[in-house]
DNA sequence: GCGCGAATAT
DNA sequence: TATATTCGCG
């Protein structure tokens, strides 16, 4: 299915879906069809600050003092050395995509709408890879906002691979340490639900959804143990619904203001700045564009005003935003 | 055998 | 609770 569009370099690729947010993304599909990526490449490093005009990977963007009144947790600083290994990441596996071109049917169709931009899977390099996977008890969840700020190269995503680093060469076969706990990130979450929301209830199965999500590492198995947890929840809030009001709509739980307000607030105010608890980075996610008949009413969710395609809230609890907390859990329980 | 989904396990 | 794993079924 690659043949269908002409390719962009590599570099062009992970500039874009690196870099797209929302207000950006029209932009770029407009100039990704063609061959002009290199050149606008080079185009943009033209306007790209010098070396010394760029804050030291050894210094802090923001004064301590300032992080902690917003309540911003104090990055780890990175090194030269993080850089080139992210850098080298994001590289290989970009060259290993371009190989290896997936070609499901289901992914076929949607790739077919997808700008060429964003044509690879998901695999926006992580500095801390921790970030989707937490191996152990030990290893504390990536903060949100760690998660917005990240150093090294391309990371300003919130996706990355759910694979932990492969640190050692390639494991081919030897590979019996098991797989870690998958973490679904808000970004991934919001990528599940905009797939899910784009496929009819008949379409919505994991298989289908793990590879219009292009996620490199998300397993069927990872999207359908949280597609079951989606469905009790739709389950949930449909037999509550002539409940008392506070069993589904309690302002408590109708929070996720992050993910369920960062779109709108893309739409209406693309350029403000956004607020430290933001997701600062649309994801890509072409899906609009797809062709599938969707199911209204099967997912709670509006419209999408520019297309007219449905959307599901990311807390999917509706369109309350009382902003008090943020992003997890997906899913929330039962207000008993 | 594949894949889905409910049940069950961790 | 969140996610993984198992298992029966089509």
């Amino acid at each position: 299915m690659e043949g269908d569009f002409p390719e962009m370099g590599e570099e062009a690729d992970a500039i874009d879906f690196d870099l797209l947010d929302s207000g950006t993304l029209e932009k770029a599909v407009e100039g990704g069809g063609d061959e002009g990526g290199e050149r606008r490449v080079l185009e943009w490093e033209a306007g790209l600050p010098s070396g010394e005009d760029l804050t030291p990977l050894s210094q802090m963007l923001i004064p301590p003092v300032l992080a902690s009144a917003f309540s911003m947790p104090l990055v780890e600083l990175k090194t030269m050395l993080d850089v080139h290994h992210a850098a080298q990441h994001t590289i290989s596996n970009l060259r290993r995509h371009h190989q290896n071109s997936a070609s499901g049917h289901p992914a076929a169709t949607y790739k077919r709408y997808k700008s060429s931009a964003t044509d690879d899977r998901v695999l926006l390099e992580s500095v801390d890879r921790k970030e989707c996977f937490n191996s152990g008890k030990d290893v504390p969840m990536m903060d949100p906002v760690a998660d917005s700020f990240v150093t090294g190269t391309a990371v300003i995503e919130g996706i990355s691979s759910p694979f932990p680093a492969e640190n050692s060469v390639e494991d081919n076969s030897t590979r019996t340490s098991k797989r870690p706990r998958m973490v679904w990130t808000p970004q991934l979450h919001k990528r599940f639900m905009d797939v899910v929301s784009h496929l009819g209830i008949k379409n919505a199965v994991p298989k289908t959804i793990m590879q219009l999500m292009n996620v490199e590492g998300l397993t069927r198995e990872n999207v359908a143990s949280h597609l079951q947890k989606y469905r009790l929840y739709l389950k949930r809030i449909q037999g509550d619904t002539d409940e008392g009001p506070s069993s589904s709509f309690d302002p408590l739980f109708a929070s996720m203001p992050v993910l369920q307000s960062f779109h709108e607030q893309q739409l209406q105010q693309p350029m403000q700045m956004q607020m430290p608890y933001t997701v600062p980075v649309m994801i890509p996610m072409p899906v609009y564009g797809m062709p599938h008949h969707h199911a209204h009413g099967v997912v709670p969710g509006g419209v999408f005003p520019e297309n007219g395609h449905p959307y599901v809230p990311n807390n999917w609890l509706g369109s309350n935003n009382f902003g008090s907390v943020v992003s997890y859990p997906h899913f929330f329980p039962k207000n008993t």
